[in-house]
DNA sequence: CCTTAATCCTGGAAGC
DNA sequence: TGCTTCCAGGATTAAG
């Protein structure tokens, strides 16, 4: 479920709680929920042993960075949650939990994902994390600039939001802020990105940035189960303007917002406030 | 290049 | 109540 603004909600409120602990013993419940680590060496490469130094955010991934070089690359996928069990407590639910990590402060760090999409990658060092994984992401989107985001564009005759999707572009938005972010730029969803205008790349790009930093203030949306790393939900989905609204009033002119498919993925504009372009 | 469909999973909601 | 079907915040792969 997590798109950029959760996993940065997870990532500020995991970091205070994990960051300068030291990892007593890691417990893998689900060995192939960990991958690129020789099954021997797993407890050690997820950070047994290790104290925490940060958490990283690119786009929807997050990595945790350990004193001894390694970094450790989570993934949530569609159902992921992170989030820590204080010492003598128990979690709310233990089910689907797949790694569990001791801290020297008795707390516990648990991955719980029911779906599975999610993930976690060990890499002996934060530079083969990036050869691996995160020199393939476009730009954060949270910061994407006018430029970059022409640049990640190019020509293409894809549907524009089957661009913002597509994390080679740039990293970070999903489904949810895809909508809502041609919604404020104004733009029909199905526009061939190398129809917009200078001008319309330039609010997209803006729509971008301010639909996610107004989800980080609210700290994320919980659809069904999103849950920071203390368990508390997000309120951005109360302030939707489109996504999974269709057939509902848009909340600027009333009009009926319409559903369609692009990229595989729901979606929903509004035929009035975001127009086709005229051929 | 592009698009579509299938796939990995569980579980909640809606339909009958 | 119970059973079936569809759908979901993601991402990759193969096929056309």
């Amino acid at each position: 479920m997590p798109e950029l603004p959760e996993v940065e909600t997870v990532r500020r409120t995991l970091a205070p709680l994990w960051v300068g602990r030291m990892v007593q013993t890691v417990e893998i419940k689900r060995p192939d929920f960990v991958r690129l680590a020789p099954p021997g060496s797993k407890l050690k490469a997820l950070g047994k042993g290790s104290t925490v130094t940060e958490i990283l955010r690119l786009g929807k991934q997050m990595a945790v960075c350990f004193d001894d070089g390694r970094a450790v690359h989570l993934h949530l996928g569609m159902s992921g949650q992170v989030f820590v069990v204080p010492a003598g407590g128990s979690p709310e639910r233990a089910d689907h939990v797949h790694i569990r990590w001791k801290l020297d402060n008795g707390s516990s760090i648990l991955f719980r994902d029911p779906r599975r999409f999610g993930g976690v990658w060990a890499f002996a060092s934060i530079d083969e994390l990036h050869r691996q994984r995160w020199n393939a992401l476009g730009p954060d989107a949270l910061a994407i600039s006018t430029a970059d985001l022409r640049l990640g564009l190019g020509r293409s005759t894809r549907a524009i939001k089957a661009c913002l999707l597509d994390q080679t572009v740039l990293a970070g938005v999903g489904n949810i802020y895809a909508d809502e972010a041609l919604f404020l730029a104004g733009l029909d969803p199905h526009t061939p990105a190398a129809d917009l205008a200078p001008a319309q790349t330039r609010q997209l790009a803006s729509a971008i940035r301010s639909v996610l930093r107004a989800a980080v203030a609210a700290r994320g949306s919980t659809l069904r189960d999103f849950m920071d790393a203390e368990m508390r939900s997000g309120s951005q989905q109360s302030r939707f303007r489109v996504y999974s609204r269709a057939g509902k009033p848009c909340r600027r002119c009333g009009r009926v917002l319409l559903g369609s498919t692009v990229s595989q993925r729901t979606t929903t504009h509004c035929p009035a406030c975001q127009p086709r372009k005229r051929p």
